[in-house]
DNA sequence: TGTATCCGATACGTTCATGTATCGGATACA
DNA sequence: TGTATCCGATACATGAACGTATCGGATACA
């Protein structure tokens, strides 16, 4: 008679995955061996390949967990009502730096690399990045509302824009962060931005 | 009586340097072995190691070169003093998609990711990012005289600017080439970026 | 052409990571 | 509480990459 998964079963996997956040942004997918993530969970390797089979595996389901987690945070942004420019209010509360946010940045960018040479990667990657430029774009629209403005170009493509920005922005922040402090670059250069690329509803 | 370096040595370092280029972006940094580099300069191991101390010094050595090209060609280009856009030109000519691109994309980012975590390959990096933001700033400054027109923001921050956009969008065009065309992003939003952020002289 | 030097090839030994097979304590359920 | 199942720990075998020590052909120069 099968008994099915355990109690303690998800929570080991839980700590393999915080592990390999952690060793991940500390050394990079191929740095690490899956030895350094056990060892960073308080496992031996027999708790890694009795949940995963592979590291890419894993990789994908740290990945996955991830890209949800920012959708909701970004899902959960409601244009506010406030007084000011509230485009530059919503860019600066996005792009508030945390230490988080770095180490998600190394993991993402790498994970980029890999699917940039890896089609399934890739496709995976592409749904991840679609349903993303969607919220941002829905932001960008509510946003416009708020305001009483109209993008004046596609609005896909301006949400592209911003995140170019925003990630063109933080690999030179975190390689410069003295001469560029995280967040400078995209409060400077995004609200004026939009504001640009919107006009007044007649 | 020593009889220093033959003619053959310089030869046998660029095959090296060519074949790394070539093995690091399709397989990584990490992901390729120094006995790959060999295999594909068609050397033995023994070859590199009379050349190179270890697989970061090479590197270094590829990212060097690269940059230095990367310089004189930014520096050769003139402003035209053609018809239409003088923006829209030299940013169309600037991101003409091309393989070799490409696979400088894959690994000066993979490089960014290595400076992010080592500080003294940061230090290296900050030194040709400044150089070449440099370049680029001249180029836009010059850019503007042609136009008749003046910046209305710090031109090293336009920079950075523009080298977010061209890095962001790049990234977003290899994982999904079908639904952004390389290039395509940077056309469409820099040269009205550039025009948004400069006046004329009055 | 002779010969000292250079430099890439070869042949080790070592370390590290991997995957599997198996063990034994923990866990769920009667 | 007893016991079958689960699951992480342990032990082992294998392969890959590394660095070094040394060899011998190529090269430069008299």
């Amino acid at each position: 008679m099968p008994r099915g998964p355990t109690q303690r079963r998800p929570r080991t996997r839980a700590r393999l995955l915080e592990a390999a956040f952690a060793v991940f942004a500390d050394r990079g997918f191929h740095g690490t061996s899956i030895e350094d993530i056990c060892n960073h969970a308080g496992f031996t390797r027999g708790a890694f390949y009795s949940n995963f089979t592979t590291k890419d595996e894993l990789f994908l389901a740290l990945f996955d967990a991830h890209t949800e987690r920012v959708l909701e945070r970004l899902r959960a942004i409601d244009p506010p009502e406030s007084d000011g420019d509230v485009f530059a209010n919503v860019i600066s509360a996005a792009t508030q730096p945390s230490d988080d946010e770095r180490r998600w940045y190394l993991i993402t960018t790498e994970f980029t690399l890999y699917a940039i040479r890896n089609p399934d990667a890739a496709r995976a990657l592409a749904v991840h990045e679609n349903r993303l430029r969607e919220a941002v774009a829905k932001l960008l629209g509510d946003l416009c509302t708020e305001l009483g403005v109209e993008p004046s170009t596609d609005l896909d493509d301006l949400a592209r824009l911003v995140i170019a920005v925003i990630e063109g922005a933080r690999a030179q922040s975190y390689v410069q962060p003295d001469e560029l402090p995280p967040g400078r670059l995209e409060r400077t250069f995004l609200p004026p931005i939009l504001h640009a690329f919107t006009r007044s509803v007649r």
